[in-house]
DNA sequence: AAAACAGGCAACCGCTGATAA
DNA sequence: ATTATCAGCGGTTGCCTGTTT
């Protein structure tokens, strides 16, 4: 799979834009993103093809869209993944799966590509070392559904009442508190390494 | 000091569902 | 009912950077 580890890289046939030089690929820079950024400003976000169009960007439709939203748009966070954040990616995980603009849904600010990222690079790679370890850490996390919100056996309740945006943030103490060997408190996270740069400051533009 | 390795993340690709014609 | 187009989603890739040897 990682190509960097295989060293196989995968053909990709180019298309007749980009064989032509019309379609623009890789990093944006700093004009692309300010042209994007007022384009949207005036005419409001949607109708993608015709931004992309129009805004003079030699930029597929989904560039400008995966662009805007996971980098230009003012309400995007940056900067570490919280603890609270952490606890409920993990839970929502466990009740929604990969559905990342879901999970993306519950945590303002944050985008489904970003959450993807930490969840693969964070978490999975905890659970695999954890798993390999110790395999039942997991199950008896989950299967223990009364210190937590939503495990993976609670598949019928849905989103009604127990988890919703509005009460994303309740009920993590409860895990922490438990004298339960998590996998998603002890195993995955060392707390300090989270709490480094809350505070980071970064420039959307 | 330099090379190799590994992690993090932005961006791309292909697929799917929704909607309009 | 069918086809075309658009928007969104999840998986994957590849580059950049920090760390290790």
């Amino acid at each position: 799979m990682d190509t960097k580890k295989t060293g196989i890289k995968k053909e990709r046939i180019p298309s007749q834009k980009e064989e032509e030089g019309t379609v623009r690929k890789g990093p944006w820079t700093m004009e692309e993103d300010l042209i994007l950024f007022n384009y949207i400003l005036n005419h409001g976000e949607g109708l993608w093809n015709s931004v992309a169009k129009a805004s003079g960007l030699k930029r597929t439709e989904k560039s400008c869209r995966l662009r805007w939203l996971n980098y230009l748009r003012p309400d995007v966070r940056r900067g570490n993944i919280t603890a609270e954040e952490h606890l409920l990616i993990i839970q929502l995980h466990a009740k929604l799966g990969n559905r990342w603009s879901k999970i993306a849904k519950y945590l303002p600010g944050r985008t489904d590509n970003e959450i993807k990222n930490f969840w693969r690079t964070k978490i999975q790679r905890h659970v695999k070392m954890s798993s390999s370890k110790n395999t039942n850490n997991i199950r008896h996390c989950l299967g223990n559904s009364q210190s937590s919100v939503i495990t993976a056996t609670d598949q019928g309740s849905s989103s009604k009442g127990l988890i919703s945006p509005a009460t994303t943030t309740t009920s993590f103490h409860v895990m922490e508190q438990s004298n339960d060997s998590y996998w998603n408190v002890e195993d995955i996270w060392p707390l300090q390494l989270l709490n480094d740069d809350l505070n980071d400051d970064h420039q959307v533009i």
